[in-house]
DNA sequence: ACTTGTGTTCCATAAAATGGAACTTTTTGG
DNA sequence: CCAAAAAGTTCCATTTTATGGAACACAAGT
């Protein structure tokens, strides 16, 4: 180990869902000895990737950490011209929107264009998805060969079921969720890639369950896909 | 020094602007041996707390980043609620609007809302500004009492003007700014604080300098202010 | 093939992180 | 309001890890 290997570890804590932690958190969750993580948090605020909650015991993500996420934005030109795809499509139709990444099995918006309809889907960045578990993972999955799948899936008893999925999203072009994730919204999406950097983004179009017939989502679909395919 | 504080200067090069380091940038920025800032960068990638670009030597932050900065957001409440201000604002004004910080002498904004106006200001999450030439900034500092503006900008020249400029600022409960940051784009901030846990954001609206009389402006200000002083 | 700029590996030394225990502070509950 | 428990910090000898110089690889341009 090294301490460095530790912070990395106390950083992913944040990563699902949980915003704060202190001390003990740490100690248990990594297995180390209190004095271990009481000086392994203080280093990390010294440093400033984290800083304290008011004057509490707990600790968040520093500052920095923003300028980081703004800078992985802008590190990706992919990034910049789906957003630019997705805000044309979100003031057009006036659901919201995200540009989303898969990391493994897992998908998280890394921008997020809220809509102007009355009844909309609230926009909710940085939240983690299983990528098997959405359209937008699905879509960025069926980018992938085969056999990348089925190792990255390996031992999963749905195995079969999915690549036949992703199989009809590559046919089809656009993947498609009906309140999968959360009841009542439904969503679309579309995945472009860079051949260069292989990289690879969805651009995402999520709206209400009973606002949106074939027909406008065949809309939604194209308007998504005028980034180039 | 410890290697988890050569990480953060590392992450540091990221704040302004860079959106990418080499192993011979981070060896000349931190005054490093290149063996040294090529150990630290693998041991950063094996962390993940950076990641390569494509094949290249280049890095970039990690996309756990994302996920850090979504927790910053998340153990807020403050943010989350002017968001909620700021957006409705948006829709009302067609404007393009922000939620800042400050952070020493800059401010960082932490959320975005693109307008919907044919003219409108594009957004530009995580750029940094000088703190006292933006109305963000302005409206931050002047929530400070007055020993910590003259502590944070001792030795500066203008201090005086600013102080003078702060008081104007803390009379009217808003700040504004004329084509200061960027050329034909006017703003207004309005500042929001927490008294438990002393923080402090920032509500603001961006648009064109042809596009908003007094009147306006006042509505504008008035539509900020409604999440509570 | 040769130079130049860039990144990696190797090594002994110097500096750090580590975990147990003692100690301090804060929170909880009676 | 006080006592007990929980949470966090500091101390210290030992072990592990980081460090920088030099030699070694690798790429691109001359």
């Amino acid at each position: 180990m090294g301490i460095l290997d530790n912070a990395a570890e106390v950083l992913r804590c944040f990563g699902h869902g949980c915003s704060e932690v202190t001390v003990t958190e740490v100690s248990n969750r990594l297995g180390l000895p209190k004095a271990s993580a009481s000086r392994l948090l203080r280093a990390m605020r010294d440093a400033g990737m984290l800083e304290t909650i008011g004057a509490t015991r707990r600790h968040r993500p520093g500052k920095m950490m923003l300028d980081l996420a703004a800078a992985f934005r802008q590190s990706s030109s992919l990034i910049g011209r789906a957003s630019e795809v997705v805000a044309a499509a979100v003031r057009r139709f006036g659901h919201t929107g995200y540009v989303s990444l898969r990391d493994g099995r897992e998908v998280t918006a890394v921008a997020d264009f809220e809509g102007t309809n009355a009844l909309r889907v609230v926009s909710n960045i940085g939240r983690r998805l299983d990528a098997h578990k959405s359209s937008t993972g699905r879509v960025l999955l069926a980018r992938l060969p085969e056999d990348e799948v089925t190792s990255l899936y390996a031992g999963d008893p749905n195995l079969e079921r999915l690549v036949a999925e992703l199989a009809r999203v590559r046919a089809q072009g656009f993947a498609f969720s009906e309140q999968e994730s959360t009841p009542g919204v439904d969503a679309v999406a579309v995945a472009v890639g860079d051949p260069a950097t292989e990289e690879a983004v969805a651009l995402c179009i999520v709206y209400p369950h009973t606002q949106a017939d074939e027909a406008a989502r065949a809309e939604m679909v194209a308007a998504l896909g005028a980034g180039g395919k």
